[in-house]
DNA sequence: TTTAGGG
DNA sequence: CCCTAAA
């Protein structure tokens, strides 16, 4: 059986959301207190009850804070944990490790690894569920209302709540229709745990009556609660057969949304899942009056969510900004908003889907967000008409540079959730970035590169790193120039891979030989094997002639090219043959008499 | 999607 | 390196 984690936060009884769940769309907030969650779990049928020692500790064990800023005790006699940040400089706990959890220990130990356990640990059901858990935990995923979607079965969950309830309030048999509205939030807090400011006493007590079965079938127009089971006096609840119990939990967990102009008080009188769940499928009753109404409007206005160029533009600006090389390019520094000191903190954890995300706290605009990134990860060809987008952009601005200004400007960010892929491909070529530096220089024979009049600066294309610039097209476009110079260790690796695959093979190249170097394309070995064979050519006809034009742009040593010239006259001659097999003839000998004579 | 070739 | 036919 497998286990998600859910957390409610609550701070002196009321929501805390905003630091709790890391909301992007909460604004940060101080936490000078301790606060005390209770660990509950979800049973399949609905019910909720205490987690037990080990869950508790287990739970403990997964909020392991890195940065000491959080300390977390366990009270493992009721299912309590108690989390203080005294010091945190953020006042934003470390709680997006809760983004899937599951009971895999090594969450955040071996990406790969762990990212398989998930996958495989985590059952559909449970999967849909974390879907919502971490969605609204995490602030990653859709904040759709998940009203399609169904629990049930047998997968349990844990939830922090932080309920500090009065049960007291809520024992024998309750009468709710009798109950003021003061009785009713008493009750109401009893219920859920936290505070409500919503007067309307139907709504009220449908919540609780909800929340007290644990079921939102209790479309009855008088709440007599007995024994966690709602006396229906007239079952007048053929509205209930339209929905299932849906996933109350994931949206009890965090469907709420403060708006950067929201008022954090009024997060309060967010409703639960369970409420909103009965209010969408009761609100043809018209019960729910301004206060509810106002509520769901705010709720309704949501952010866009920052497009996933946005967020890998942003992490090519952070993984620069944070590069131990420190390269103090001026274009970083022209961002303004996104400076250096705006990121908080990061981690890797792992999605819904069992893939690990990459995920960080910036500060844009003033609001906690956690903003999903991807290293340096491009998982499909570029956007075609990336260039169109960014038309407007001036001619010195930086192409990411500009984007992540106007997406700043348009305060459009919301996270999505981002699949990285092996995490190892992603920080490969950097590592292998640090080896190959050290011969690295433009390698490109035949290259054009001067005749663009782009100055300086893409000459400086040694340092990989600054190599994404963008270049003015003819017609008026950008076009963004992604120039990584081939070091001589790629080189190497081409021609060796079209000496075992063949010239033309490029993606069989590329997956087998080039696999760790993501930003190497097919396109790309073809194009260096075509300036390879061009230079291999213009040079060994006379060895002398070629004093070497630049000695900057000609690093590729004579053997090499050699070699480069004898695999294209091997491929001229016998390409895999195709159609009907041709008269070999002599052409082995010859092949083999070069090979020994020139190695 | 991949290859080949032009720009 | 980009773009685009063509396969």
């Amino acid at each position: 059986m497998e286990t998600e984690f859910g957390v409610e936060g609550s701070h002196e009884g009321k929501f805390v959301e905003g630091e709790l769940s890391s909301s992007p769309f909460s604004s940060p907030k101080q936490i000078t207190n301790p606060v005390v969650y209770k660990l509950v779990r979800l049973e399949g049928d609905g019910r909720l009850v205490p987690a037990t020692d080990d869950e508790v500790m287990e739970v403990q064990g997964l909020l392991r804070d890195d940065t000491g800023e959080m300390h977390i005790v366990p009270d493992t006699s009721n299912g309590i944990l108690c989390f203080s940040n005294e010091g945190s400089s953020t006042g934003v706990p470390q709680l997006e490790r809760l983004e899937g959890l599951s009971r895999t220990e090594n969450t955040d130990v071996d990406p790969e690894k762990s990212s398989v356990q998930l996958e495989e640990s985590v059952p559909s059901l449970a999967q849909s569920l974390g879907e919502s858990l971490m969605g609204h935990v995490g602030s990653l995923g859709e904040c759709s209302n998940p009203s399609d979607k169904q629990i049930g079965g047998s997968s349990s969950s844990i939830f922090i709540s932080g309920s500090k309830p009065d049960f007291s309030k809520l024992q024998g048999r309750i009468c709710l229709d009798n109950l003021s509205i003061k009785e009713l939030h008493e009750t109401f807090r009893a219920t859920f745990g936290r505070e409500t400011t919503v007067k309307d006493k139907l709504w009220l007590k449908r919540r609780i009556a909800m929340g007290l079965t644990n079921s939102c079938d209790v479309s009855t127009t008088t709440f007599v609660i007995e024994d966690n089971k709602l006396v229906k006096n007239e079952s007048s609840d053929n509205a209930g057969d339209g929905y299932v119990k849906d996933s109350v939990i994931g949206d009890i967990i965090g469907d709420h949304e403060s708006l950067p102009t929201g008022h954090s008080s009024q997060l309060e009188d967010r409703q639960t899942v369970a409420e909103k769940k009965f209010r969408d499928h009761n609100s043809e009753d018209g019960n729910f009056i301004s206060d509810e109404h106002a509520m769901e409007q705010r709720a309704n206005k949501r952010v866009r969510k920052p497009t996933r160029r946005y967020i890998e533009e942003l992490s090519e600006l952070e993984s620069k900004v944070s590069s131990t090389k420190l390269i103090t390019s001026p274009k970083s520094l022209g961002l303004g908003q996104v400076s250096p000191q705006s990121h908080l903190r990061s981690g890797i954890s792992a999605s819904s889907d069992g893939r690990i995300v990459v995920t960080r706290v910036d500060s844009l605009g003033g609001f906690g967000i956690k903003v999903p990134c991807v290293y340096r990860v491009r998982r499909s060809r570029p956007r075609k008409n990336y260039a169109t987008l960014l038309k407007i952009n001036s001619g010195d601005m930086d192409a990411a540079t500009s984007m992540v200004k106007k997406t700043l400007g348009a305060q459009t960010f919301v996270p999505e959730v981002m699949m990285a892929r092996s995490a190892s491909e992603q920080l490969q070529p950097q590592f292998l970035g640090e080896v190959d530096r050290e011969k690295q220089l433009p390698a490109v024979t035949g290259s054009r590169l001067g005749h663009n009049a782009v100055p300086t600066h893409l000459d400086s294309s040694i340092y990989p790193d600054k190599n994404v610039v963008s270049v003015p097209t003819l017609k008026g476009g950008i076009r963004r120039k992604h120039h990584r110079a081939w070091t001589l260790s790629e080189v190497v690796k081409l021609v060796d891979g079209v000496s075992r695959y063949g010239a033309g093979r490029w993606s069989e190249i590329k997956r087998l030989a080039f696999a760790s170097y993501s930003y190497r394309t097919s396109v790309d070995l073809k194009d260096k094997w075509r300036n390879l064979l061009k230079a291999s050519f213009a040079q060994t006809p006379d060895k002398v002639t070629n004093t070497r034009k630049n000695a900057a742009s000609m690093p590729i040593p004579a053997p090499i090219l050699l070699r480069v010239r004898e695999l294209a006259e091997m491929q001229v001659q016998d390409p895999p043959n195709h159609g009907s097999s041709k008269v070999l003839g002599t052409t082995g000998n010859s092949v083999n008499e070069r090979q020994s004579g020139y190695l």
